[in-house]
DNA sequence: GTCTATAGTACGATAGAC
DNA sequence: GTCTATCGTACTATAGAC
């Protein structure tokens, strides 16, 4: 069940190597299936359509959140220490799950988006849970979003954008701590 | 040569307004140009390819970001403030230009993109130079980053996703007060 | 300066062989 | 479970009338 790299999964991961690499509209389904080494008709058995491809996308989010909302929760450094290290763009699957579906939540409007919403709200709740105080909470949520958005406007694996290329990650923690504790 | 509101302006507004509200895809000639009122043919008499017509927005958005630099940098509440305050979604013509240019800033490589880095560039050494403290300077940055991920991703002209929609920005100010002045 | 008509390509999806 | 072949549509861009 672990060990088994089903065509699902690799078309999947197709799908957001081609929304994080080249954007939405490269995520055609030629091009998915291309990438994952298949037909387009092999892939359409496994999605019949391009918006079950998509919802894909947001079962698989959907799933890692939930795994990393525990590993947040639970953080020795507290849930927004975790929250904005996490947000700097690492390349580990939760990234670019993450990244690819920020880039289909406006346009494909309805599953991929709620599922991009929900994850942001229960990031919140852990924050304000933790921090008090919702100016300061509300800052570290934004901070963290800062973070994706200089990801997202990367675009590559190794984005290098103005801010995204020497970024000082502890100057930046010490700071959310200064937050957290109120002395912000 | 101001109040001649020119086909050309026209279509620019209509890309926006498409790239805003539908996304990336939407935005064909064939759309584009009925939004605008006028034909296809009439849009690639002043932009003759897509590329043109993104060029034209690339344009636009340096124009509009020059002439809020010089707003943001004689702020009388300093740049930090004038950018995070600026960075809350209001629908001016500014906001809906620049979101629409992050819509774009991945897939359409060069003009678009390159425009975007350097307002971005423009803005963070105006903040380092008030601030001075670098991670300061970089939370303030990314503040204003997360405010506009989260019009970027709420998408309509009334965003109201789950940070975006009670947002609070006189305690948002104070907390960015008290990064600009060290004590945070 | 704006229109219609159309060429050529790429897209999403279906049908049916294997 | 994966393939090839194909249909209908939508896209970018060109040609040429007005």
């Amino acid at each position: 069940m672990v060990l088994v790299m089903s065509a699902r999964e690799d078309l999947l991961d197709a799908l957001e190597g081609l929304l994080i690499d080249d954007g939405e509209r490269a995520a055609t389904l030629d091009a998915v299936a291309a990438r994952a080494g298949v037909s387009k008709g092999g892939l359409l058995y496994h999605f019949p359509s391009k918006a079950a491809l998509f919802d894909g996308l947001a079962g698989r989010l959907r799933d890692l959140a939930a795994a990393d909302l525990e590993l947040m929760a639970t953080a020795p450094d507290g849930p927004s220490a975790y929250y904005v290290r996490s947000s700097v763009w690492e390349d580990t699957a939760f990234d670019r799950t993450l990244v690819a579906a920020s880039r289909l939540s406006w346009t494909e409007d309805a599953p991929v988006r709620r599922a991009f919403a929900d994850v942001r709200a229960s990031w919140l709740a852990l924050i304000l849970e933790e921090v008090g105080d919702p100016a300061a909470a509300e800052a570290i949520m934004l901070i963290g979003d800062g973070l994706y958005y200089n990801a997202v406007l990367g675009g590559s694996s190794a984005p290098d954008g103005t801010v995204a290329g020497s970024r000082d990650l502890d100057g930046l923690l010490a700071v959310v701590a200064r937050l957290r504790e109120g002395r912000a």
